[in-house]
DNA sequence: CCCTAGTCTATCGGCTAAGTAGACTACCGG
DNA sequence: CCGGTAGTCTACTTAGCCGATAGACTAGGG
């Protein structure tokens, strides 16, 4: 199960990347759009830019804006920084490699034989998804869904 | 990541799915062989019997052995009894399926847009691999790592 | 009847997830 | 240069789960 952090994370990152890139957005402003306790957001949001996915400006006219393109940031990166590797076991992980205490040997570990099949097909989807992706599969989703247009009277 | 018991688990069952399949093997020995605690492996064990995987037999020659055939028995079921769902977001699970709180429309939830292409390639996989494939990719990785036999004196 | 081996309930320490509190620092406008 | 705005940082708290262990109980075999 993804973190609620994580969730937070990515929700927040995808209503960046799905408005006008140049000015920044209010913490207060992303918790209420997308439902995500302030100060719980703010910590996120402060890792995020540690980590370099974003930007911040204090003072009137502040707030958080992306560091690079939508098209320049993945999930599996994303992810990585706040739910720690992706592995489901430590000896598969590309970022943070381990041996798994009391393995004898890992060429004929059965487990990990298995696992890494899975392991590489979800690192292949999470390393090549941005966030203009996601934002693309949102507009056409809404699309999809929607009588088309609306019309103001 | 996976956990322990998990872990435990798929080990477990890998080993009993490798050895003659008609009589029982002891806790003690399970656990010995593959370096599990034994009082956590009986409860790992248990719960593996309440969902049907395992049978047992109690006293002398008494044991666990598998159910069904290794070929009948995938890992995704496996890993649903001890880790609960599969699925990354509650809204994406087929077994155990949850709307997210504060997801306003599930249809254009960018989040659940995306893991779910993830999520359907590792089921596919879990799904489709079973007990007795596990077995055969450690003979196989035994054979292509050792100098082909060992011939005694 | 007794040894063997699985069954069950309870408990425990440690860790992490999720969220909160409150003080602090820096920027912008006037 | 002052005051409000808005991000920054440190330090909790609280609940729940993970991994493991203890000990009493039940049932089968010989």
């Amino acid at each position: 199960m993804l973190t609620m952090k994580t969730k937070y994370a990515l929700k927040a990152l995808a209503l960046l990347a799905s408005v006008e890139q140049s000015e920044p957005m209010l913490i207060a402003e992303i918790a209420e759009r997308e439902g995500i306790p302030k100060k719980f957001l703010e910590l996120i949001l402060r890792e995020l830019k540690q980590h370099g996915i974003l930007d911040s400006r204090k003072g009137r006219g502040g707030g958080y804006l992306l560091r690079r393109r939508p098209e320049d940031i993945n999930l599996a990166s994303i992810m990585r920084i706040l739910d720690g590797p992706l592995a489901p076991v430590p000896c598969l992980s590309q970022t943070a490699y381990r041996r798994c205490e009391g393995c004898e040997d890992e060429r004929t570990c059965g487990i990990r034989l298995v696992l890494k099949d899975m392991h590489q097909s979800t690192l292949k989807i999470l390393e090549s998804t941005t966030l203009a992706d996601v934002a693309l599969k949102v507009r056409e989703a809404a699309m999809g869904s929607k009588p088309v247009a609306r019309y103001s009277i």
